[in-house]
DNA sequence: TGCTTATTTGGCTATATTGCAAAATAGATT
DNA sequence: AATCTATTTTGCAATATAGCCAAATAAGCA
């Protein structure tokens, strides 16, 4: 039932293209570095600039893409503007993301062995 | 501790390209709604053709993004292929998009309301 | 007020993605 | 072998995204 759920609300209560655009925001090392960053709590714009090492202006286009995308969100703290995630299930999310890299990494190098033996 | 463990191996094993590259696999309306079919059950080229409706290569493009990205994966039954997730944490993680997604329509609508009383 | 610092935006070019149509494959079927 | 059928690949034009530089804001401070 409760996958029941969860499926239904995928399905029904949200467009593809809304939840594409979300997963689209994530879809960059850059940004996906800073989401991972972020995990552990917020950072100023600045500390993310330099965890990244691209352009400021680099920097601050891929914040209004997370931004869009409802991922994070930013707020005035003195002369900075510290950002954190909106949302706490970003974590798990990315640990799937994560197996399916791995599960990718190990048929790689299953095939790899199937060619040479 | 576990989530320390998860933290660790999405930061350590596996390089942000990687998994940039995965979710970009994602983050399209066409793919997500084939892998949203897929949630359910196995399904063929041309069924996954008959759901999204767009051309035929345009399908098999978006099943060889997925493919690469060791998302789906395809075995011949007869005359046709079906494809099928290659992982079932998928569900899950498609669940956080969709919170996110409503979240943000939430502030939205919030935001609405702010400007108008 | 004018200066400085932190961040965002505009302009531009380079690169990547998308989608259709046509051609190519690969297997099953006759 | 010839022919279908299902699927993939190629070529190409349209669109979107990325990244850098320079210019614009915005807020705190001299």
């Amino acid at each position: 039932m409760k996958t029941n759920l969860k499926t239904n609300l995928i399905k029904k209560k949200y467009s593809a293209e809304a939840r594409a655009h979300v997963l689209k925001a994530f879809a960059h090392p850059a940004r996906l570095t800073m989401v991972e960053a972020l995990m552990e709590g917020s950072r100023c714009v600045c500390e993310l600039q330099e965890l990244v090492g691209s352009d400021m202006s680099t920097i601050s286009r891929h914040l209004s893409v997370l931004r869009n995308a409802g991922v994070v969100i930013g707020e005035k703290r003195g002369t900075q503007i510290h950002y954190r995630l909106t949302c706490s299930c970003i974590a798990d999310f990315l640990v799937c993301v994560n197996q399916l890299c791995f599960d990718r990494l190990e048929n790689e190098a299953a095939r790899m062995r199937g060619f040479r033996g």
